[in-house]
DNA sequence: CCATTTAATTCAACCACTGAACAAATTGCG
DNA sequence: CGCAATTTGTTCAGTGGTTGAATTAAATGG
């Protein structure tokens, strides 16, 4: 009776392999980089002791190696405590490794530069129609944005350590875009396409380019960010689509095949308008940009997302009747199926983003009133419903910081890069 | 003796804590212990040492520590492996420590004991409506039956390790018992309740009693008796109330609070039947106990559970017009909640249990036409729909494997027990 | 100016893994 | 039957990295 325990699955938090020898170091130092980064001012080495348990000894030689591989610096001025030998403040290198974010959408290339620090150092949105483009000539023209990019990094001292690129579609595995409906794009090569482009450095554990979907990286800019404290939380992506961004315990939720986050087919009216999908009633018949700006009186289904919604936002504000009707309805819907994954999920906050985060006005209210009628322990604590921090642009600096996260989560292979 | 007595928490990931120098046999034994308990069939140490990449001198040495501590043993007959020295295959030791999984539910009180390989070994249910008892009462009646699968598992040479409780209900942290509806109770302080009553013997790492939600439970028993593969699943409760526990990537999700799950208040008809949540349309009120009897043409809504799933079984069995139209209702209803949570969870299985499970031959197919006309992905790759393993009796189960498996993950707690 | 206090480093000791050599136990071939 | 081949499991000196105490460093305060 062979009873299987565990199941190996995409990504298990619990395959960790074995642990030789040289692990103990290699874990040390993520638990200290990891101790840096989550402080709210300079910890010193005698804090990080204190806090994890290490050694005062240990932390000094761990340290060591950090500040030598330009992962940390010391921090001046020093912070001050009192009496004793003045401690010396710890943070992350702002001068080390960054991470490059990349994002293909509809009307806009952008790309941008994020260090460990979490600073955004290089920002370019390049606004073009993409949809006529092949795929081949849009990744032309992103690959020349990802070299300006690289080229400012390069002239910060800064050194690109992987890159990620958010595609507003289904990406499966090896980076593969399956379809991506409002470019036009089905089964798309990208990494294939993007070959001969160097676009960042390989280091050992960075993947030089992931393809990702954009509302999870969106989702993960959220999360770096956001306020902290609010790890378990469901990013809102309010295009065409909506898309949607699950992050549970402070972990992007992927599913079972990288597919999660089709917010926008959950049903709200079962037996309701038809869908693209092919199913009744889908949320995005009711809260897509679409059915938002048809029924606010306006016929540009093919305004692009950010327009859209900047000229919804205008109209609101002006007190356009049929414009807050519309916002009303759309805001109503969303709460419904919102309700609904805030029972399952038990997450305590909702961001909305993309083209929702100027609409957020209008919309979190609705949302708010369906939730505390229909989620059953809204009672005991509440949730939160707050427009997204970074805007609309926050899937390619939320890829960019992923990189940095990865580096910060497993140090070795940056260290291990050049010596 | 001062015993802790806690809920389980919510664990972050990114609490992982520093590695100190003994840590690292900790881990590998830990390593060892999840590599032995996955295998197909008894590894040697030379295959775990080729598997994990361990040396052969260490694995012997993790396994010494493993075989001393009762958590593993000499399988035998060994292995017939062809030339060279015989292997000595190594299984999960059948006498060493085991889990208590308990379950107060409306019409039951179950109990029951499983070891570390995984075999039930005892397991008592009791039938009794425990309605119109006091909690304390209720707990006491437990507690009895407790002891009673203590002294069988101690006469079997096992040792309780600690004990997990199946509630029908929301459980707040220190295992209060904020609400259960169904047996009337509210903020019940359980661990309170039962102190006293050495249900298991503390163990480091194994709290001696956690109080988890009923849906929460059952979906631990069907990680571990369900097919391999499937480590994304939802497990849907259906009794009065309509719960679920969600198991992502092989690791149960409790929700921010750990409330995760409430199935039952999803929106499905949202301007629909009023509910008792406050909201309206809510699943519960299309596809619970007592909207399924009711149009069936049944009256017992306080019928226990699986008395009215039996009972409608045997109906829709005899070709009852009125009961294959509820539940052929039902179904729907059921497939358009799940559809949204399939579309927003990428799940690839939903396993039918409690008093659904018996009805899964009725309920199945109107559910996965839902999925398949609703749910994007489900072109690409098909989602199954199932009925529980274990049937109505998972939670209990599903309690102790837990208990199992946590010594499992963290067998350290277990070998510092008594040297 | 000196005692006090806290931070960081140094250093011998120790723990657990490493790698190679060795012993054990079986198969297969002459 | 005997011996080479083969694979498993153990022994043992060696090493990397943590440990804990002692030491040095750098400030405050009376």
């Amino acid at each position: 009776m062979a009873t299987v325990w565990q199941c190996q699955g995409v990504t298990s938090a619990s395959t960790a392999g074995a642990v030789r020898q040289g692990s103990l170091r290699e874990l040390n130092l993520a638990v200290v980089l990891r101790r840096i980064a989550a402080a709210e001012r300079p910890p010193s080495r005698a804090e990080i002791a204190a806090g994890t348990g290490l050694t005062r000894a240990t932390v000094s030689a761990v340290v060591d190696d950090l500040i030598a591989g330009r992962l940390v610096a010391e921090a001046d001025p020093a912070p001050r405590t009192g009496a004793g030998r003045p401690a010396r403040g710890l943070v992350l290198a702002a001068d080390g490794p960054a991470g490059l974010g990349l994002e293909v959408n509809v009307d806009y290339l952008a790309a941008c530069v994020v260090d460990l620090t979490g600073a955004v150092r290089h920002h370019v949105v390049r606004r073009a129609d993409l949809r006529p483009l092949s795929p081949a000539d849009a990744l032309d023209r992103l690959a020349a944005l990802a070299a300006e990019a690289r080229a400012a990094a390069v002239h910060d001292g800064l050194t690109l350590a992987g890159a990620a690129l958010a595609v507003p579609g289904l990406v499966g595995d090896g980076g593969l875009v399956r379809l991506a409906p409002n470019l036009g794009w089905r089964d798309v090569d990208v990494p294939g396409l993007l070959a001969g482009h160097p676009l960042a450095e390989p280091v050992d554990g960075i993947p030089p380019l992931v393809v990702d979907n954009e509302a999870n990286l969106a989702a993960l800019g959220e999360l770096h960010a956001g306020p902290p404290g609010s790890a378990s939380f469901l990013h809102i992506s309010g295009e065409i689509g909506i898309g949607a961004g699950i992050v549970l315990d402070g972990v992007l939720y992927r599913g079972a095949r990288g597919w999660s986050g089709e917010l926008g087919h959950i049903p709200v009216h079962p037996e309701g308008r038809p869908c693209r999908c092919g199913g009744r009633g889908c949320l995005e018949r009711y809260a897509g940009q679409e059915a938002v700006l048809a029924a606010a009186g306006l016929s540009g289904g093919e305004l692009p997302a950010d327009t859209a919604a900047t000229r919804l936002a205008d109209l609101a504000a002006a007190d356009d009747p049929a414009t807050l009707a519309a916002l009303a309805d759309a805001g109503t819907a969303l709460g419904v199926a919102v309700a609904g994954v805030v029972n399952l999920l038990d997450l305590d906050t909702v961001v909305l983003g993309g083209g929702y985060a100027p609409l957020a006005p209008w919309l979190a209210p609705p949302v708010v009133a369906e939730i505390s009628r229909r989620v059953l322990t809204a009672a005991w604590s509440p949730v939160t419903v707050r427009p997204a921090a970074l805007g609309a642009q926050s899937a390619a600096v939320g890829g960019a910081a992923s990189v940095a996260r990865r580096i910060i989560e497993r140090p070795v292979g940056w260290l291990a890069r050049s010596g």
